[in-house]
DNA sequence: ACAAAAGTGTTGCTGTTACACCCATGG
DNA sequence: CCATGGGTGTAACAGCAACACTTTTGT
């Protein structure tokens, strides 16, 4: 009557308002060489939110992730040799990719329209938790969004995230004065410098005007 | 390595708008006496959904209930027994109080904010899950709220409810422009007579005009 | 000077809020 | 006929959608 149960993490990070997937690559077999989401068997002395963490910290080399409970996962064929529950989690990091250079042989970030090969069924527990993830956003609007853009980011790049977020183009001028006019970000005073064309003005959200919006 | 499984489902109900709780009393020790929320161990061979469909159908007698899941608990004091993780199941049923009749000894609504004694960490887990729960229902997550207002409803009985799951009170009279005003609502043509006072006429969704609406 | 990308203005529509008043029923 | 509770009206305001134009950079 009893049942493994493992916590695997889906570490997430908007960089240039893409949303991006933190994964390893598996060192034997079953899936040998396949990308998979990092994770870890429960045991009976530690809670579902100590172990998650632990697995983040395995993973990013960084404590304290901010953590969510998501979706539970327990078809049977999922795993073939044990009956394997999992229990997601969502960790959000800022702009890790860029920040962190934490690509190598055997731990790489992706877009998540563009998976690698994955093992198990954790392409369909990346499905199935970036859907609740939109749904999560559009209620949690403080406890998430604001998880994602900490500081120092431009409009363009926000509107980029609330696209692939809300599923749909918005007004890029609209979308701007929204945000300006309603004081709901602050002009750090820094610019972006990337590319062509005019630089972008950095911000970082107006956390109390921000309070029980929703997006 | 391996722990037990529970998937308590929590049977709610939108009885005149206040949210009820279908609980059973405990026949045996430990908690003898004390009020708690059906659940079933998982075995090896079910999946949770299943599991939880079990647990809603041995209590109601009824198949194929609506059931969502959501949060997992894994505090190690939550069961002194043994290690007993509980993912929770939300059910939703029609006005079952009244139409139901299934009040009995060991069987019993209670309205949300009025629990009896529970046992183990189940007073934890109703408040955990019934703030899940307005979160859930603002989103318009998987048309929650018409789950709950299949058909015949007066608009002060929606309203009722609205203000429980927004807390806050709501001018009755925009209120009612609002969802007549933009057709959310088709007048059924019957009204109640309970009460004194005009009779309100009874409603039900215009599941169309509602979707994608948020509450 | 031209392309690329960011910032600003205007107008109308839709939905919300804040009010006061009228109608149907039971005692 | 009056208390109780449901239904209707109106006016001001905020936020959103749909538009065209201007400014700042790199080449």
């Amino acid at each position: 009557m009893q049942n493994y149960i493992e916590t695997p993490v889906i570490i997430l990070s908007a960089d240039e308002g893409k949303l991006k997937i933190y994964l390893e690559k598996k060192k034997d077999e079953p899936y040998k060489g396949y990308w998979i989401i990092p994770s870890k068997i429960l045991d009976n002395k530690t809670t579902l939110e100590q172990n998650a963490q632990m697995v983040y910290q395995n993973m990013t080399g960084l404590d304290g992730g901010i953590i969510f409970q998501t979706k539970a996962f327990s078809d049977l064929e999922r795993n073939l040799q044990n009956r394997m529950i999992a229990i997601s989690y969502i960790a959000i990091t800022e702009k890790t990719l860029t920040d962190m250079k934490q690509n190598t042989n055997d731990k790489s970030w992706f877009q998540i329209d563009e998976l690698p090969k994955l093992g198990y069924d954790h392409e369909h527990i990346i499905n199935e938790v970036t859907k609740e993830l939109r749904k999560k956003i559009t209620t949690n609007y403080d406890d998430m969004l604001l998880k994602f853009f900490p500081s120092d980011f431009t409009l363009p790049e926000l509107q980029n995230f609330y696209e692939y977020v809300l599923n749909k183009p918005i007004d890029r001028r609209n979308f701007h004065k929204k945000f300006v006019g309603q004081d709901l970000v602050i002009d750090t005073g820094f610019k972006t410098s990337k590319g062509s064309g005019r630089p972008g003005a950095l911000y970082r959200f107006n956390v109390d005007k921000m309070k029980g919006k929703k997006i």
